[in-house]
DNA sequence: AATAGTCGGGCCCTTGAACT
DNA sequence: AGTTCAAGGGCCCGACTATT
């Protein structure tokens, strides 16, 4: 399994945090791209950002990650938006960023969380130009880039990292490791949005998603028990055998109970 | 001066229509 | 059917601005 190629995408935006709120706001179900940029600009939401911006920031960053799948993320996240706390809703964009972002899961899964399990501190912008030149060795671009993107796609993984959370935030270029842990509503959230898509309940356990938050089948386990305790589902575990009782039929009745 | 992030141009690939 | 052309969008990268 190759996996999605890695693109140069997060040069259109890094975290965007403030303006994807924004466009929750702005955004009701059925509005594309193009209609929700037109809506942005006359909204003067956006004063003193060009139409170009605009459009680096919603064709190119918000419609990529929250419109796809029928603008799921971006039906469910606008209904979370106002109910659940800012630091819940950073983790949900950063999972829907890094489907979106390859590059942006690749190096959080092969940097962010060895370099934390490893007792570090920080992470430089070297680091992350490490990972992106291997990366390229790899075989993962389309093309070899040249030394300025490579660069600067680098310090947009860590930028990106700062402004999710997961790194400390400001201009510097070894930024240092921050406290990170899924907040429970991220991982209902989740877990649903897994199962709802037709995955076994050991499949969800595997998932990829989850090892974002640098959760491994065990870790996600014992964080779908503490659910449990919540009544969001029910988990029989007996030996290796995991059975899921999933008590909501649909994701809009997951968000409702969460908000 | 160095670094991070924003902005906008342009290449190139894909898609679909128009034309042999 | 196969080819050519135009349009649109994804992707890359240089220029620019802001911050330290």
């Amino acid at each position: 399994m190759a996996g999605a190629p890695y693109t140069t995408q997060l040069q259109a935006g890094l975290g965007l945090v403030s303006e994807t709120k924004a466009l929750l706001d702005l955004w009701t179900p059925g509005m594309g791209a193009g209609r929700l940029q037109e809506v942005a600009r006359e909204s003067g939401r956006f004063p003193t950002v060009t139409a170009r911006r605009l459009r680096n920031i919603v064709a190119e960053c918000f419609a990529p990650r929250y419109l796809v799948g029928g603008a799921a993320p971006a039906a469910h996240l606008k209904k979370l938006a106002a109910s659940i706390p800012a630091a819940d809703l950073l983790q949900l964009m950063l999972v829907f960023t890094c489907r979106a972002n390859p590059i942006l899961g690749g190096f959080i899964r092969e940097v962010y969380w060895p370099r934390y399990a490893g007792g570090y501190t920080e992470i430089s912008n070297d680091d992350a130009k490490m990972f992106v030149e291997r990366a390229i060795d790899d075989g993962r671009t389309s093309k070899r880039w040249s030394e300025t993107t490579v660069r600067r796609v680098s310090g947009y993984l860590t930028g990106c990292c700062a402004d999710y959370g997961l790194l400390e935030k400001g201009l510097r270029s070894t930024r240092r490791i921050l406290p990170y842990r899924v907040a429970p509503t991220a991982a209902g959230y989740l877990a649903y949005e897994l199962h709802l898509a037709g995955l076994g309940d050991n499949a969800v356990l595997a998932h990829e998603d989850w090892q974002l938050f640098g959760m491994g089948r065990e870790d996600v386990l014992d964080e779908l028990k503490r659910l449990s305790l919540k009544g969001l589902l029910i988990v029989q575990a007996a030996g290796d055998v995991v059975r899921i009782g999933w008590k909501y039929q649909t994701m809009e009745a997951l968000c409702d109970v969460i908000s």
